[in-house]
DNA sequence: TTGAAAGCGCTAACAC
DNA sequence: GTGTTAGCGCTTTCAA
């Protein structure tokens, strides 16, 4: 229960703590300054007695932790799962440690959160910002505080925060092309809050490829809705029961969770996908590429925004000059057999 | 960049810092001690500044961080994700933090993971022990040492760590009783390392269903290999390709990745599941439902798992007495179709 | 080559 | 009601 201190280390060598502390640290230049015989005997004492810095004590003076704040809303998501790993990859081979902690997509733990993290004394944040923009003046805050802030996956429009989010549009807009170019040109939409940039965005995508075949937009296709698979299920099921399915040529869903509720509804009234009607989602799931019928979605690369993420997150704690504030990292269409009869 | 402290608190409103603490750790029994206008002017003066508590001076006083410590092998495997996922939920309603660290299935960084864990004085750790048993010394001297540590997942036999897994014994004799209840007797399984608690079990629940339904125990239809879906798809091909897969009514997986890996190498030999050979694995992992032949397997309770191991690690804390060191969780079959025809 | 001393931000015991 | 003091474990001058 009580650990070694460098004081332990120091009673047993005859030596002061400022020199424990000095070999410990390798400080001393390699040799330079203390003493082969007491570094060697201060390194034997230390491994005998399982001598553990106290971190703790240690960011009191010099005012680091190595450790970076996580804050995202659910990592049961597979995007968040993707990146939570390879972003613990990436922070580990630097020597940081991973603080993590949920949001559950509500600005109030959201905000709770962010004030323990920073109470740890972080030396940066990484955080996929719940829906809404309650947070906005928190994270201005504490960016203008100092506080290295990194934005992922969601951004807001008009701030200025660093960011490292996936082209949803241009992902979105290429999803949708294809759709069209199956011959669907009635395109119901299942979308989450157009609150957020998720939505904005893959709704965007949704109307530039509509416009761009001459395809009139139709408010009455674009469905609000949630961002799990009841809510697709739901949703799609009120289309059916209202008989509005049969103007449609295709359901979206602004998610892969949303577009498996939406198949489910479908099968479950006996409709045939691709045949009678096509499907798609967004975010690659582990699952989509098994489901009965394979789904076409768009892959979000994970590991690149982790990537990118780390590399934008040292540079503002280093302090180096960064080029792009706003990095976008590009997605890619998985075409499978939800919109391919063939 | 710099975070207000007490102090400057304290100058602000020309009192001590130790009233200031006092009324910022509510630990002055609500106004008994300190005066209502100074609480007040305390209170009004924190918020305007921004105050935000240093938890590392305080751990060094108080000796506690509200941190606790998680090292798993593998963030996306399913199991851990959930595990991740619920006891992140529970330590954070009960004000604890998450220190989340991977060991990628190896004891090298599993131990130096362990030790910059300790360094920063987690109030409790929980491990999911890699492969292998080289730590095993290292989890004795800090459990030793008193700090609160529980086993998840992965025991040690022959150990008396506290320790919260599921019992895989059972879900494995009950999935095999099943199989053979299909009228398979001749079952090859896939397996990993018979090392590590996770294969031996298993083994054991495939072990006694056989012979509970007195079909001979066969050597040769149990392949050693690893936990991957290559694996898998690896074993099974070369099950094929030496044709003794024709001696076999069914193949199942040390775990749902290499099952799938399993059902690839079938289908890419034209071989029917489950018409022409049964298949299943273990885990329930989020696809395995979906797959073009659902897969039958085994559920993990994961949020039962995180539940115990959250009460088991605060009993052990908080210095109650436990009743139970090692908690086993029973496991559910799910059948499906690749082992049910009908 | 080494040590003394100061101080990081905070809590807790005790005095006033 | 409030302040003084000591000390947690460590790093970092500066002096010897």
């Amino acid at each position: 229960m009580s650990y070694v201190t460098l004081e332990d280390i120091a009673r047993q060598v005859h030596k002061s703590v400022a020199t424990v502390s000095q070999v410990l640290n390798g400080k001393d230049g390699n040799g330079i300054r203390v003493g082969k015989e007491t570094r060697e005997k201060i390194l034997k004492v230390s491994r005998e007695l399982n001598y553990r810095p106290n971190y703790n004590a240690r960011q009191l003076v010099t005012k680091g932790t190595k450790v970076i704040g996580l804050l995202i809303p659910d990592i049961m998501q597979m995007f968040f799962n993707e990146v939570t790993y390879h972003l613990s990859r990436r922070l580990s081979t630097a020597g940081y440690d991973l603080l993590l902690a949920h949001s559950y997509e509500d600005p109030v733990p959201e905000k709770r959160e962010i004030e323990t993290i920073l109470s740890r004394r972080v030396d940066g944040i990484v955080v996929a910002p719940a829906c809404g923009k309650e947070n906005i003046p928190l994270f201005k805050e504490i960016s203008d505080s100092g506080v290295p802030l990194v934005l992922m996956d969601r951004y807001f429009s008009g701030e200025s925060f660093y960011s490292v989010t996936t082209d949803d549009v241009q992902g979105s807009y290429e999803l949708f092309k294809h759709i069209v170019s199956r011959g669907a040109g009635r395109i119901a939409f299942i979308s989450g809050n157009p609150d957020t940039s998720v939505t904005m965005e893959r709704l965007e995508g949704y109307r530039l490829a509509l416009e761009e075949a001459g395809i009139p937009y139709r408010g009455d296709l674009v469905i609000k809705s949630g961002y799990f698979q009841k809510d697709g299920y739901e949703r799609a099921k009120t289309l059916i029961q209202s008989g509005k399915i049969q103007e449609c040529d295709a359901v979206s869903g602004v998610n892969d969770s949303v577009a498996l509720g939406i198949l489910e509804a479908l099968w479950e009234a006996g409709l045939k996908v691709p045949e009678d009607i096509l499907v798609s989602g967004y975010g690659d799931e582990r699952f989509s590429g098994y489901l009965g019928c394979p789904l076409t979605t768009v892959r979000q690369p994970a590991s690149e925004v982790a990537d990118r993420t780390y590399s934008l997150l040292m540079d503002v704690i280093k302090g180096r000059d960064v080029l792009t504030k706003d990095i976008k990292v590009s997605c890619s269409l998985r075409i499978r057999e939800s919109t391919d009869g063939s």
